[in-house]
DNA sequence: GTGAAAGCGCTAACAC
DNA sequence: GTGTTAGCGCTTTCAC
């Protein structure tokens, strides 16, 4: 591949022009530059980015690191990651972490070895330290979707808590009283305060809460589907469901079918994350829609911010959510 | 940030042999490797991939140009790439073309200049010439889910045309006789061979084809809810569906749905790629299910192949499909 | 306005 | 088995 030498040699001029041409930095010669951009495109020359970074102590390239790339909530975001990086001339690492730890400190190790400009975590654990090798070499981090407990670091969430209370009075105000609350595990934010938003409003209604209607599920189908089972073989099952998130409530809402329990006659339900396919399940769901791409705009954007040497103190930018009242949380009159 | 030679000095070694026992390449004296261990420990030493890429001239980061991230079916590919990435040593960077080839192109040249280990592509259009400069500097290429024509590059594919020959069939012995076809774009192979393989199912069941009901849109939801409605509005309006993706799919459920043509007694369907969602639907959706995992995969190892001097030459695989058959295509008895 | 030259951090000959 | 050293391709002072 031609290098930055055999272009300045068919240019006749140094490399050091050449490298001025290309970056459109400092003044050229008009007349050089043209006989550059010929020879750049006569030698279909490439700028090698990575002898540019390394001279350049830095990439123009983000790391994403991701919990799960199958949930479209964050493919959703990733898009608005990525739009933004694309806007300002990065490239985005998109990793994977699969909502587990090893593998997300295997990837913030891969970010810091390849000079990773900045990050964007929805960290496995609000209790996480993966982060912080980041931090301490001045890597610019902001978390997305969740945030981090003890870390002073840029985060993007959305209203989770109010949010939840929300959907929780909505069912309660349709006459539902046994209402349980499946969630992700503890050990993230976007689950704490969900669970806290749904106690708040039955405490608000003056209800007492249950422990049994409870469940803690792993954010994916199967948990769902679980958790359902479950509480259907209570003693006194519950006569709505608020699932904490999309994939969940797809496990729930076919363990229903499976157990011809009808939804909203026999129990109600409203689910996390809006989908495409919400009106056409039978009956159309009622969901909590969040932002999702916009949630990757503004993380990335926050990013952009938090690079370089004059960056704002870290903050947290909270994003609305919108309850999307559909059937399946509407009792039928009797 | 700690270097080799900091390392080095600590450890009261050379950097050549600090080197010698990252990468665990060559003999050395145990004694000396745990000096050199304990220094990486003391430092919190992390290699410099970008010098390390530039001294090897080559990167262990593969370069995925998916068409659509917003589709299921090019995320779950996706992640069967990434796992394969993370068995060997490889990093992905995942670049959304969003069916666009000028972002195509651009993304070809990120690759370039990242000087990518190999790439991975779901190509715009089998037309294409993005992937020349790949192949003129010898950078490995895969396609994923769809084909080029001219170029002898690897693919990994289903077979297209077989499965949309099977569904139609599917269709017709249900009992239906006018059935549509919407597919995406003619400049896919994806396209192209479902669309083939519709009008194989027809011919051979002795049916003329009528040019009416086979429609080209978008790949994405709004086109196939524009291509129903445009069906529905006929003389002689359609009485089957076959839609050549999942997000077109739910579009035209959606329209079915508005329009009150009820499934599968007005109409049936049959829809391209698997759902979570399919049997929550009413009725549950027949789908054509493909391997998207394992084409991920399979690809991600073809790559693993054709990286290295003695590369076979390129070669296509195809991966089956399975018609599963559900509600939405089975006329209730009169 | 332009060119010479140093050096980013690493690896791989090569010499010992 | 270990160290010395050159150089990957670029950018950026610093002379001119």
């Amino acid at each position: 591949m031609a290098t930055i030498y055999d272009v300045a040699q068919l240019a006749a001029v140094s490399p050091a022009t050449v490298s001025r041409v290309i970056n459109e930095r400092g003044n050229v010669d008009p007349e050089m530059a043209r006989r550059v951009q010929e020879a750049v495109r006569a030698l279909n020359y490439r700028p090698n980015v990575v002898a540019r970074n390394l001279r350049r102590q830095t990439a123009a390239v983000w790391t994403a690191i991701i919990s799960d790339i199958n949930n479209p909530h964050f493919t959703s975001l990733t898009r608005g990651v990525e739009d933004v990086a694309q806007e300002s001339g990065h490239s985005v690492m998109l990793c994977n972490a699969d909502e587990d730890l090893a593998k997300e400190r295997r990837y913030v190790d891969v970010a810091l070895a390849e000079r990773a400009a900045g990050v964007i975590i929805s960290p496995a654990s609000y209790r996480n330290s993966t982060v912080a090798p980041l931090l301490e070499r001045g890597v610019p981090v902001v978390t997305i979707d969740r945030t981090l407990q003890a870390s002073p670091v840029n985060a993007v969430v959305v209203e989770n808590a109010a949010a939840a209370e929300r959907a929780t009075a909505h069912l309660l105000e349709a006459g539902y009283r046994r209402i349980a609350c499946i969630t992700g595990p503890m050990r993230t934010t976007t689950s704490t305060q969900r669970l806290a938003g749904y106690r708040r409003a039955l405490r608000a209604a003056g209800l007492p809460r249950d422990p049994e209607l409870e469940c803690v599920a792993d954010m994916k189908e199967g948990g769902g589907y679980e958790a359902t089972r479950a509480l259907l073989q209570h003693d006194r099952p519950p006569d709505a469901l608020f699932v904490g998130n999309g994939l969940m409530t797809i496990g729930a809402l076919r363990c229903l079918n499976e157990a011809r329990v009808t939804v909203p006659d026999q129990i109600g339900v409203v689910g996390f994350d809006e989908h495409r396919w919400a009106t056409l399940v039978r009956p159309a769901l009622t969901t909590v829609a969040q932002p999702t791409y916009e949630l990757g705009r503004a993380a990335a954007k926050m990013l952009l911010e938090a690079t370089g040497p004059d960056a704002p103190p870290p903050r947290t930018v909270t994003l609305p959510t919108r309850l999307v009242i559909r059937d399946s949380s509407v009792r039928p009159a009797r």
